[in-house]
DNA sequence: GTCGCAATAT
DNA sequence: AATATTGCGA
């Protein structure tokens, strides 16, 4: 197999269109664009400070080159894998009318609970789009976010709960399922060293997984649930799933209605805040 | 092709 | 440290 040429197979050599590289440029995407000098400049705000105040519009974040770059990057990768077709097994989850979860990015204070009202700032792609990153930042996973996936793994009961199955019921838009794969052989071992020690607290390392309990389901063997597969007939949610809702239409769904200000987790025993958005830490690091 | 797991990389 | 990637045998 050719090994990858550094790193993100940006292998376009397949097309038989006239380009090559998404490093290089489609002239003829270019044909009657605007030139440079007739657009704004990145550091020149779309919406006059003035406006966005009146309106409460958060100002916007600055753009460099490279989040342009990243994110034409992005565009261009999704539109030669426009796949998302699973087709996997229940018919059903091809219920794609993801009204859910989205990436955004902590950039800045984004992990915390101080965005009022702040959708995601960073790279250019918003949500409200199916454009997720090729270069695909690090997931993060939030305690919401981990919250979902013990909730689908619970209920899809351990020998049921595979990657492509927990990907697809989490239902997070940009979520994938090597995301999920590796965030389960994580969570394998911590079940499986918490059974060990039943006694002993979670290690300081674990905080993410420390952050929802084990449900006791997971802890040994048990049949799959039927139920658990069959979406249309799902019922009732053992746990509460606050903002997160177990939809009535059957179907694991996030509302999301008007805002989902992150819930910034300090402690427990709110279980109020909608927030399962999935973090993305874009990594120049 | 997907899964699971260990090793390894970033 | 937390995730991602890879390799390989089911």
């Amino acid at each position: 197999m050719g090994e990858e040429a550094g790193g993100y197979g940006f292998d376009f050599g397949g097309g038989g269109g006239g380009y090559g590289g998404y490093d290089g440029r489609v002239t003829e995407w270019e044909t009657g664009l605007p030139g440079c000098d007739e657009l704004t400049p990145l550091s020149q705000p779309l919406v006059p400070p003035g406006l966005a105040a009146a309106f409460r519009i958060p100002p916007e974040p600055g753009r460099t080159l490279l989040d342009v770059h990243r994110a034409s990057s992005a565009t261009v990768s999704r539109l030669r894998s426009t796949s998302s077709s699973p087709s996997s097994g229940n018919g059903h989850a091809g219920t794609h009318a993801n009204g859910g979860s989205f990436p955004s990015f902590p950039g800045k204070g984004a992990a915390a609970g101080d965005d009022s009202g702040n959708r995601d700032s960073n790279s250019a792609e918003s949500a409200g789009e199916k454009a997720a990153a090729t270069k695909r930042a690090r997931l993060v996973w939030t305690p919401q976010l981990h919250k979902r996936f013990v909730e689908v793994v619970a209920h899809l009961g351990i020998k049921s709960a595979v990657p492509k199955t927990i990907m697809q019921l989490m239902n997070v838009e940009g979520l994938t399922r090597e995301n999920v794969a590796s965030h389960l052989q994580k969570y394998r071992l911590y079940v499986k060293r918490m059974q060990g020690l039943s006694n002993e607290g979670p290690s300081a390392s674990d905080h993410i997984f420390a952050s929802t309990p084990v449900p006791p389901s997971l802890r040994e063997p048990q049949v799959p649930h039927a139920a658990a597969m069959a979406p249309a007939m799902y019922h009732h949610h053992p746990a509460p799933m606050g903002g997160v809702a177990a939809g009535h239409g059957g179907y694991y769904q996030q509302q999301h209605s008007g805002h989902a200000v992150y819930n910034g987790y300090g402690g427990h025993g709110h279980g109020g805040g909608v927030s399962t958005y999935p973090h993305y830490h874009h990594g120049d690091q």
